[in-house]
DNA sequence: AGGTCTATGTTTAGACCTAAACATACAGGA
DNA sequence: TCCTGTATGTTTAGGTCTAAACATAGACCT
């Protein structure tokens, strides 16, 4: 049997999950849940979505950030690890792999910097030109059809909202975990 | 050196992401950039968010997640694997590895369900209730102050809209990636 | 009864990520 | 010059996920 993760179907209502702790957990803050549930299920459509889209596009949305990132910077298309890593919000480490990889498919080449010696520049290769270029004509088509439910003053003023709440996130929000004494039995 | 992925410093603008590929590649749409690069950005930083906390509250988020679904469940906080994986989002192959990995820790136990013999039932322990508490607390009492950022309006239009993105996301938009014929020199 | 289709779970291979340990390369001061 | 601290990359261990192959168990039809 193939898998699927099963669409909306199974999924409970935010509100419903709110609830639902209010009276299993009465006095926990339930607030939160409205707009970071809602956020995480679109996120994840959208993630699958991409990753079936590029799927048939010949490449893994991993390898796409890499080369569409060093495709962006223009010319000459190359970038140090450090850069991607800032760009694409991965460890170092992380990019490390990716660029292995697409190296070893010929997208990208790896090189020490000119400019030091302890950098490494990682430059996009003819074949990494064109299957970039590929892959992001036929995703960006896809993605605006997804985005097509929404009216622009909606996208602008979802794209706002979003960026706002990013700083808060981003922040760190107030620094606390309340932690409880370590607990034996079920209250 | 301890890694981590930078924060939003390295983050190039959203509008600059698009405008970059106007440039590079002309004539792709890229109205979609606004509202998907900031909704990854910001489930990113949640995501991360949410994993440094649930660190310090001794639990991941794959297996809060599991847990977490069954306590809302209300009793006897009994599930079989089939409708994990529809509330939980994932495979039945991701929860089949949840579940086992819970098992190894006392956190649940698996048995062959009453109803029909091919299904299998998971149950929280004892031990399981006194996680999921401590940690549901714990990361909405965080949660909360996450999301403090936006005026309670704000927070409702925010969850409306991304519920109306959901929608489009989930039903696939329109059925098409225009492939090219492959090429083999740069443009 | 028998055959076929569908539903439910598990296992495995392959990607991917973070965190932490290493390995260098510099830079700046004593 | 030597030492120490910092910046840059790579490697490895451990965890997570999907996709696909298996393995059963029921259901339904003839």
């Amino acid at each position: 049997m193939t898998e699927y993760p099963l669409d909306g179907t199974g999924a409970v209502p935010a509100a419903e999950i709110a609830a639902a702790w209010d009276r299993e957990l009465p006095g926990v803050p339930t607030s939160s849940i409205g707009v970071i549930t809602p956020l995480w299920r679109v996120a994840k459509a959208l993630a699958d979505e991409r990753r079936r889209t590029l799927r048939r596009l010949g490449i893994d949305p991993a390898t796409l950030d890499l080369l569409s990132t060093l495709r962006r910077a223009g010319e000459p298309w190359t970038l140090t690890t450090r850069e991607l890593a800032e760009r694409c919000l991965v460890t170092a480490g992380a990019i490390s792999q990716r660029v292995a990889r697409a190296e070893r498919e010929g997208l990208v080449t790896r090189s020490p910097s000119t400019a030091s010696r302890r950098a490494v520049s990682v430059m996009l290769t003819d074949r990494g030109h064109e299957v970039v270029r590929r892959a992001v004509r036929g995703l960006l088509a896809h993605e605006e059809t997804l985005v097509a439910n929404l009216a622009p003053g909606e996208r602008r003023v979802l794209g706002e909202l979003l960026e706002k709440l990013g700083e808060g996130v981003r922040g760190g929000g107030g620094r606390d975990v309340p932690l409880e004494p370590p607990a034996r039995s079920r209250p």
